[in-house]
DNA sequence: AGCACGCCGACT
DNA sequence: GTCGGCGTGCTC
């Protein structure tokens, strides 16, 4: 009999791949096991065993495995059947969630090495120029990479180079795979076996008599084994001692010490003793044994609290809970609200038992915190993570809470799969049997809809924390500031007498603007002209502090210019404002007041936000400019005002979501005003105070923003009423997306009539010199989603066998908000 | 996605 | 006449 495996290649391919198996490969091979196999004239990939099976492939010969990668399945079945789930759901292959959900490190790739033939002796004469320079470097170096190879010649493609020169066998070419994952090892020492006994030590240490520092050190080897009880670190016994490493070494090399490597984890927590879990409030405790009493009925439960209510106390309870049933926890979060203070906070009650996952980790650590959670490790019983972490080996989960449910960073919008973790939660839940909690001071409209349906279960909470009250809102006309003159560049004169009172008492605001950069256009007064990216159709920003112009879409960057590149003029003109402008302003008007900006500028690297967070947490900032990063789930505890500084740029975005989302964001900022005892203050900028959703923020009336924006979705066909398929046509050349999306659209109109819209050009037509396309296809309640997938895929079928159509990019986005 | 193959323009 | 551009097709 012969034995076949099929297999998931991290590639964007539909398909499976079968490979043979020899018969003992196959009772050893398991599904979830890792294999690397050979694929394409030379590459090899890191599969993942699908099903082993015993039918032989009927068109085509299967190649055999090179190798087993794992002993034991490092992907469980109930992760396959949510890669599954995901892949049919999001439209998209089994690789691409496969690319997703393992941590890097998993996922190895050979590497071509180039190394010089030695078996012959080379004329180097029938060598050409850069043949000689890549054979020239092989003497210096015993192997070279691809990637050597190309920066030695200046070009990109080398593989003629490195064909021409395997056949006048100078060099050789091998495929080396990498374990990019290498546990770490702590060293550690101890006195060699044959000092065990009473007699051997005495004569040792008067044999090191007369080498003083080496008898230091074994002396305090002992002393400090004694006092730990614990195996000794290398690390260690140079600190107490004081000794140079290089007399443990001498100590090594002449057997008196033994040293070896302990495998440990990159995290660890060192923290105090648990802490009890507060107690809560009235208002917690009820919402508490209203969760309760709605996982009886459903899977998924929505809990609504207005901003500072203590969900996260409430959160902590569930967690005890379901861990004294040892089982599993995860809580979701938005990448950027994963701080140390929500970290340290679960740490404080749950000590080693929580482990953290997100973006910012290493591929090594994140190894670690999927091992700990597959082999069911006490450090992973809860896992705290952004929305990569549903995709972790959990097998026995309790409780998913999602929190601050509303966040579109759940949603993965760029590379396949296009997944909405918040969704994907309740999917993976319920193949573990277990509730989802989802919570929000302002609930996206699907949740709080699916609630009103009866599909979730809904809690409120109406009380903040200790009774403080909901920041005091006002709206500020702009429009009417300016007739009046009282606008100092972009600040109104009510904006600079709160912020001066507020600085007064000694307090600590905030201003948000949404938007980064110092001035989003520059325009030439004499001309017109604004610098344009040449990759993208949009302007340029100007970030003043690099002197720079810089496209948010492409990372496209240059110089400030000194005049008009059009007319030569230099009356250079700023138009629109982001958060540089304002930092720059406020340190005009406050000269004496330390100012900082927090947005994506000034954030970069692992702990970029975190010190900024610090230095507002402990009074080194009086005034923080920044963007929407401002909103997530912090407790400042001495903010007293918060400043928007123009609310009109983000109800304006063209987006059926514009309303929904302004309305977040602002009573999320106004959140961040008087946390404790203190009622905080919200001043609103904008040139339309009467516009609803303004009205609705400052009387923080969820309800009635809910019911209007209801009504809006219900009448113009929008989610949650209706389902949505967005699909993205890209191409360099205009006319081809053209006329291939006007094809595209034209066969799913023939089959969903009304409900295609486009093709539409976006706003940004053109970015990273490719132009766009979108269609949208709405789905009613009662058209099946399966079907219309099936049916939308067929269609993609036909129109990549279009010859013509088969360079255009084509993106399916389901659920595209 | 890679990567090879194959067909056309611009250089020695 | 070759080198190297990229359009096209295949990968178990």
């Amino acid at each position: 009999m012969a034995y076949f495996i099929d297999v998931i290649i991290p590639i964007p391919l539909k398909k499976l791949f079968t490979y043979s198996i020899t018969a003992s490969e196959s009772d050893f091979l398991k599904v979830g096991m890792r294999v690397a196999v050979p694929f394409g004239k030379s590459k090899i990939y890191t599969g993942i065993v699908y099903n082993i099976h015993n039918q032989k492939p009927r068109v085509y010969e299967a190649k055999e495995i090179q190798q087993i990668l794992d002993d034991k399945p490092i992907v469980s079945e109930k992760q396959l059947q949510l890669w599954q789930w995901i892949a049919s759901y999001y439209m998209c292959t089994l690789g691409d969630v496969m690319r997703a959900a393992l941590p890097s490190a998993f996922i190895l790739e050979s590497e071509t090495v180039v190394s010089k033939n030695n078996l012959k002796n080379i004329d180097e004469s029938i060598l050409k120029d850069d043949e000689f320079l890549v054979f020239e470097a092989l003497h210096h170096q015993s192997s070279l990479k691809i990637h050597d190879i190309s920066n030695i010649l200046d070009k990109k493609n080398v593989f003629p180079v490195i064909k021409r020169l395997i056949e006048k066998e100078a060099i050789s070419v091998e495929e080396e795979v990498y374990e990019k994952y290498k546990p770490k090892l702590v060293r550690y020492v101890k006195l060699h076996a044959h000092f065990s006994s009473e007699k051997a030590l005495q004569e040792l240490l008067n044999d090191l008599s007369r080498a003083p520092k080496q008898r230091e050190v074994i002396m305090t080897l002992f002393s400090v084994s004694a006092t730990t009880k614990k195996p000794v670190k290398v690390k260690d016994l140079v600190n107490v001692s004081g000794a140079s490493s290089s007399i443990i070494k001498a100590l090594i090399g002449k057997n008196i010490l033994e040293e070896y490597h302990i495998q440990t984890d990159r995290v660890q927590y060192s923290g105090d003793e648990n802490e009890a879990t507060k107690n809560l409030n009235e208002y917690q405790k009820t919402a508490l044994s209203e969760i309760k009493t709605a996982f009886e009925t459903y899977h998924t439960t929505l809990l609504h609290g207005v901003t500072s209510s203590g969900k996260t106390e409430v959160y902590v309870k569930l967690i005890e809970d379901t861990i004294k049933e040892d089982k599993q926890v995860l809580y979701l979060l938005p990448e950027i609200a994963l701080t140390t203070q929500l970290v340290s906070r679960l740490q404080n009650y749950f000590g080693e038992q929580v482990a953290v996952f997100h973006s910012k980790y290493s591929v090594h650590e994140r190894v670690e915190v999927w091992n700990n959670v597959l082999h069911k490790s006490p450090k992973a019983k809860i896992v705290l993570g952004a929305r990569s972490s549903i995709f972790l080996p959990f097998n026995n989960l309790g409780l998913i809470i999602v929190d601050e449910e509303h966040e579109q960073s759940f949603k993965q919008f760029d590379p396949a799969p296009r997944y909405h973790a918040r969704d994907t939660a309740i999917v993976l839940a319920h193949m573990h049997s277990a509730k989802t909690l989802l919570g929000s001071a302002t609930p996206s409209l699907e949740s709080y809809f699916n609630a009103k349906q009866n599909k979730y279960g809904l809690v409120e909470i109406t009380k903040r924390y200790n009774d403080v009250l909901m920041p005091d809102i006002e709206l500020v006309d702009i429009k009417d500031k300016l007739k009046k003159k009282c606008m100092k560049g972009h600040f109104s004169d009510r904006l600079i007498e709160d912020m001066t009172e507020t600085l007064k008492v000694g307090h600590q605001i905030i201003l948000f603007q949404n938007r980064r950069g110092f001035s989003p256009i520059i325009e030439c007064k004499t001309c017109g002209h604004s610098p344009q990216c040449p990759n993208c159709d949009v302007s340029l920003t100007y970030h003043q502090y690099r002197n720079q112009l810089r496209c948010h879409y492409c990372g496209y960057n240059s110089a400030m210019m000194q005049d008009c590149v059009a007319c030569g003029s230099q009356d250079l003109d700023n138009k629109g404002f982001g958060t540089e402008q304002i930092e720059e302003e406020v340190k005009l008007l406050f000269p004496d007041y330390k100012v900082a900006r927090m947005d994506l500028d000034t954030t970069r690297g692992k702990y970029g936000y975190e010190k900024i967070i610090t230095a507002l947490e402990q009074r080194d900032i009086d005034i923080l400019v920044g963007t929407q990063m401002l909103t997530k789930g912090l407790d400042f505890r001495n903010v007293k005002l918060v400043g928007i500084m123009n609310a009109d740029n983000m109800l304006n975005f063209p987006d059926f979501r514009a309303h929904e989302r302004s309305f977040q964001l602002m009573l999320q900022v106004s959140g961040r005003a008087g946390r404790t005892e203190e009622r905080g203050k919200v001043l609103i900028q904008t040139y339309n105070p009467h516009h609803n959703i303004l009205q609705q923020v400052s009387t923080n009336s969820y309800m009635d923003m809910f019911n209007e924006q209801m009504n809006d979705r219900y009448n113009f066909k929008y989610p949650p009423v209706f389902k949505q398929i967005k699909i993205t046509l890209k191409h360099k050349d205009y006319s081809r997306v053209e006329t291939a999306s006007i094809w595209y659209a034209k066969s799913l109109r023939q089959l969903f009539k009304d409900y295609v819209l486009g093709p539409e050009s976006p706003p940004i037509a053109r970015i990273r010199n490719q132009f766009h396309k979108n269609i949208l296809v709405k789905i009613p309640k009662q058209q099946s989603l399966p079907k219309t997938k099936e049916a939308i895929i067929k269609i993609n079928n036909s129109f990549q066998s279009i010859k013509d159509f088969r360079s255009v990019k084509v993106i399916l986005n389901v659920d595209n908000f």
